[in-house]
DNA sequence: ATGACCTAACTTTTAGGA
């Protein structure tokens, strides 16, 4: 099983880029982040066209998840939102079951995780707050027999190596100590980071901002990432960067990651 | 030299992103 996730910052924008990536990389699931569309404008015949089931959750003009899954695979239990905070509006999380006659089925999530700057405003106090909840769901969904992948944009750089220019990320939300120890406590709970897991080198990025010249000068971050439970990294086979899709013309500011799960 | 983008919205400027 196959599963990607893409910032697409913007779904109606991105609409060829996807569809395109369907057709060539035919992952099996698809976890989409800042779609920037209520749900009913949500471009669904074109997607259920190219041969996938959608689920939203959408919001006007801001953030926005989807999952989609390529038949014959199917989704089931569908939770939209993170518990533990009902008076949170943000459309930045939706959750499914994945399930298939050939494979083991897989619960997955396409998170998108708040942005956190400026640090000095409740936007950063929000960001943590966000992390706890995760970190507590992600936490109860080890009770789970099946297979959990949280996949989604963290707005985290676990590490210095995940930046080309540490230093100038060095006070902003997404590198801020308290930020990192609350993506690594994600990983305390038994996740693995599944890119780092297939790829210790250096250098490799998922997002560069479309300012500065920065892909041009390769001055990217790591932000995009897919947590495993032990489950789903025991089946683990592959993970990789989509870098490819950041030099088209009216790219996102995010290229897709993708892991490949065996069937189990 | 210290600039340089992109998106959505009751749009002609602002808020948000990272």
């Amino acid at each position: 099983m196959r599963i990607t996730t893409w910032n697409v910052n913007s779904i109606k924008q991105r609409l060829p880029h996807l569809l395109a990536f369907l057709d060539e990389a035919k992952p099996d699931v698809v976890c989409l982040q800042e779609l920037k569309c209520q749900d009913d404008a949500f471009p669904r015949a074109e997607v259920e066209g190219a041969g996938y089931a959608v689920e939203t959750l959408g919001q006007k003009a801001y953030n926005g998840v989807a999952l989609l899954v390529r038949a014959p695979l199917a989704m089931t239990e569908v939770r939209r939102g993170l518990p533990g905070d009902t008076e949170d509006e943000q459309a930045r999380y939706i959750e499914a079951l994945i399930s298939g006659a050939d494979t083991r089925p897989v619960r997955v999530a396409s998170i998108y995780l708040p942005n956190g700057n400026p640090v000095d405003s409740p936007k950063y106090p929000y960001k943590l707050a966000f992390l706890e909840r995760l970190r507590l769901h992600a936490c109860a969904l080890m009770q789970d027999e099946n297979a959990v992948v949280l996949a989604g944009d963290y707005n985290v750089i676990p590490d210095a190596a995940d930046a080309a220019d540490p230093e100038a990320w060095r006070s902003d939300a997404l590198f801020l100590p308290q930020s990192r120890m609350a993506f690594r406590a994600l990983l305390a709970e038994g996740y693995t980071d599944g890119l780092r897991a297939c790829d210790p080198r250096d250098g490799l990025y998922t997002f560069w901002d479309y300012q500065a010249g920065c892909w041009q000068r390769n001055a990217g971050i790591r932000i995009d990432h897919l947590l495993l439970s032990p489950q789903a990294a025991d089946r683990l086979v592959s993970a990789s960067v989509q870098k490819h899709l950041r030099g088209l013309d009216k790219p996102s500011d995010h290229v897709p990651v993708t892991a490949e799960l065996s069937a189990g």
